[in-house]
DNA sequence: AGCACGCCGACT
DNA sequence: GTCGGCGTGCTC
């Protein structure tokens, strides 16, 4: 008799594990990744099919008195005798994943201790839980809306020819020493083909992008597919360009705005063989490529390859699983690669990393200034903007170059004081100051984007006296064009979440900046990276330091790696670049040695730190997060499931663990919710998920508050 | 999550 | 006597 083991498409924690149904005896069309309809209880469900069996019963009386074999948190929950298996009663599509797939859902919810049916839906073109509809006699899933955007701009349908030929005339220029060595490298690894991860740790304009050309190629040419991800925001037209350039047709683009019809229809593109180069973010990891060769993940070190929400997976460590599993390479790329994958290169020897320490023009990388703003200050300049950056920023627009100015304004560091009472606006809601934003003179909470009109006066004490701190992307833009106003040609532009609100304003922007003449482009992070206009000159960072006081251990690994970043920005055509850092810290390591760009200093400084308070590459985390609308009930969940997890620690695993016990979030409230956490080091070879599975699973669901674990953390905020 | 069963209050 | 409140429990 035929079985399968099923999924199903039911988001609740009570019913997430593997179901087992009967395969009637007609229906041959069952396969794994199948959707199919199952009775269950005494409605209908979608279930996807995870394993077929061939079963034999005739041993069923074991199977009867086998109940307590699962205690050990196995995850099945097989009836205990064939006659209580219902039947499957429709297939509903042809298989979405093969057993790869299945094997991949599996991983990613015991690792990532997820929910299989949130982990299914990663390798479904279906956007949630699918409608059934009777079709006649037969049973149907709902097929997804065909309305899809007007197409935008499509790309200029180059003919293949024309194509190939510029593809060929690109290819035949030669590599540098440092890409050419990268090359080979990531070409051994592919055609070794057993799951070897390459990171490519190259400068800023050291020409990573084209070793990735030429690796996607030799990998087509060895008959198998690759997929490329990039942080959502480097996903531009430009980026997209450069492989549809290269590749053509056969170049699939995959991101979150695209609505469920293009999704679906490159999702098909690919299942079909069509489309054998994926461009996209992280959950295009996911599509369905036969015969994948190569995975690239550019910026590695990029956060938004981490899930934040269920499942709460990293693109990069699940990438390197599926590279092993099916043969694939990994290529890593990054000027500023993670401490992480870094540390993984000298202890596994299947990651290698290969240095491209030079730009691939030749040019040096741009010298980077520190300047100490307390000093500043005390020498009587009140500006944002020190002397030096001014200066510089001045000489630059005179010489009709281009400047780019990056505030990073992470963190809590703009809020409105009363200076008499000493009131700090907060959101009513999630317990972190309010951001006043110039434009509607309004204040703004930067989580729940809840926005309230500005007090005129102090709400506790009526003072006047409102003081606003921290410098926001409006208020710097304000004084740049009080700064230069002097120069009414010169062009600014401001980029940020607010002014890149709308489709298509991050390409507007970007090609306003690009117009011959002077300009200064001022933004937050998103600026950081990938902009290549050969003309800026100057790079200044107007506040280094905002983030390297957040309560999160990898503080100063991103404050090293953002300055790195944005220094890459300057000096990278025919004109010598400079980048002027900005602090209040200037004696910090992180930022002392980005200025050098010396990552070994940082490391020497930094390693210890991480290994002395246990933290990665030397351990691994896991963050239980707690989380409703009761403080008290959410307070108290927590601390019962800390009290759990001393348990495991004491019986179980030992004490080479820790807890670190129940305690508020760094962000206490969020959008009205009270947030808890509960963090857990574990050795850094742990099975840390194994050991927290059975506190979360083994927790009876409760009305009003709601428990996650996010393993390997990127925030802990 | 759904959809049952189940055991106490006000209605044709 | 019946309709219906939502508390608890199960679903291959």
């Amino acid at each position: 008799m035929r079985t399968v083991s099923v999924v199903l498409d039911i988001q609740t924690q009570a019913l997430d594990s593997s179901y087992t149904y009967v395969v009637p005896e007609e229906m041959d069309d069952v396969a794994v990744g199948c959707a199919v309809l199952v009775e269950f209880g005494r409605r209908r469900a979608v279930a996807y099919v995870m394993e077929v069996r061939e079963e034999d019963f005739s041993l069923e009386e074991d199977a009867v008195f086998s109940g307590a074999a699962d205690a050990q948190g196995e995850r099945s929950a097989d009836a205990s005798a064939s006659s209580k298996l219902k039947p499957v009663l429709a297939v509903l599509s042809a298989p979405y994943f093969d057993e790869d797939g299945a094997a991949l859902i599996e991983y990613i919810a015991t690792t990532y201790i997820a929910p299989l049916s949130a982990c299914v839906h990663l390798l479904t073109p279906v956007g949630r839980t699918p409608k059934v509809q009777k079709k006649g006699d037969s049973w149907e899933l709902q097929k997804p809306a065909r309305r899809r955007k007007k197409d935008a701009e499509d790309f200029t349908p180059l003919s293949d020819e024309e194509i190939s030929r510029r593809a060929r005339a690109l290819e035949s220029f030669e590599l540098t020493q440092g890409q050419a060595k990268a090359f080979v490298l990531v070409s051994e690894c592919l055609h070794r083909g057993c799951g070897e991860v390459a990171l490519i740790d190259g400068v800023t304009g050291s020409g990573k992008t084209e070793v990735y050309l030429r690796a996607i190629r030799a990998c087509l040419e060895k008959g198998c597919g690759a997929l490329v991800l990039v942080p959502e925001i480097a996903l531009t037209p430009q980026t997209v360009l450069r492989f549809e350039g290269r590749f053509g047709r056969t170049v699939a683009v995959m991101h979150s705005r695209m609505t469920a019809a293009e999704r679906f229809d490159q999702w098909e593109a690919v299942r079909q063989g069509d489309k054998r180069v994926v461009v996209g973010a992280r959950s295009a990891l996911f599509c369905p490529m036969e015969r994948l060769g190569l995975i690239i993940i550019d910026e590695e070190h990029e956060n938004t390859y981490k899930q934040e929400s269920a499942p709460r997976y990293h693109a990069r460590d699940v990438a390197a699983w599926m590279a092993k599993r099916r043969g694939a390479a990994l290529v890593l790329g990054s000027a500023t690669p993670s401490i992480e994958s870094l540390c993984r290169c000298k202890a596994d020897p299947s990651w290698h990393r290969i240095a491209l320490p030079e730009r691939a023009n030749g040019k040096p990388l741009p010298e980077v200034d520190v300047i100490d703003m307390a000093k500043e200050f005390s020498k009587g300049s009140r500006s944002m903007f020190s002397r030096s950056l001014s200066e510089a920023l001045f000489a630059a627009l005179d010489a009709g170059r281009k400047a780019v100015l990056l505030l990073n304004q992470r963190g809590f560091a703009n809020f409105v004081l009363c200076r008499d009472c000493g009131y700090v606006p907060e959101c009513p809601t999630c317990s972190v100051s309010l951001t006043y934003h110039e434009r509607g003179n309004k204040l703004v909470c930067h989580h729940c984007g809840r926005q309230t009109p500005a007090m005129p006066t102090c709400p506790v004490c009526g003072s006047p006296y409102l003081k606003k701190f921290g410098a926001g992307t409006q208020r710097v833009e304000t004084e740049l064009r009080k700064l230069l106003e002097d120069r009414p040609q010169t062009d600014i532009i401001r980029m940020d979440a607010d002014t890149t609100a709308t489709r298509d304003a991050h390409e507007r922007l970007l090609r306003q900046f690009g117009k011959p003449g002077p300009a200064v482009l001022l933004g937050t992070q998103m600026i950081a990276k990938g902009l290549d206009f050969n003309d800026v000159v100057l790079v200044g960072v107007i506040n280094a330091d905002t983030q390297l006081k957040l309560p999160d251990f990898r503080s100063a690994e991103r404050t090293f790696a953002l300055i790195e970043q944005v220094a890459g920005r300057a000096g990278r055509g025919d004109f010598e670049g400079r980048v002027l850092v900005q602090t209040y810290l200037p004696e910090s390591c992180a930022i002392q040695s980005a200025a050098a760009y010396d990552r070994k200093r940082f490391l020497l400084d930094e390693l210890p730190k991480r290994k002395l308070l246990r933290y990665p590459p030397y351990a691994r985390l896991a963050n239980i997060l707690v989380w409703g609308d009761s403080s008290s009930e959410v307070r108290e969940v927590a601390q019962a499931l800390a009290a759990r997890v001393d348990e495991v620690i004491r019986d179980v695993v030992g004490q080479q663990w820790e807890s670190l016990g129940a305690a508020p979030c760094a962000i206490e409230r969020l959008r009205g919710h009270y947030r808890w956490h509960i963090l857990i080091k574990a050795p850094a070879d742990a099975d840390i998920s194994a050991a927290i599975t059975p506190v979360i699973r083994k927790r009876r669901a409760h009305k009003s508050v709601n428990v996650a674990c996010d393993v390997d953390p990127v925030s802990l905020l």
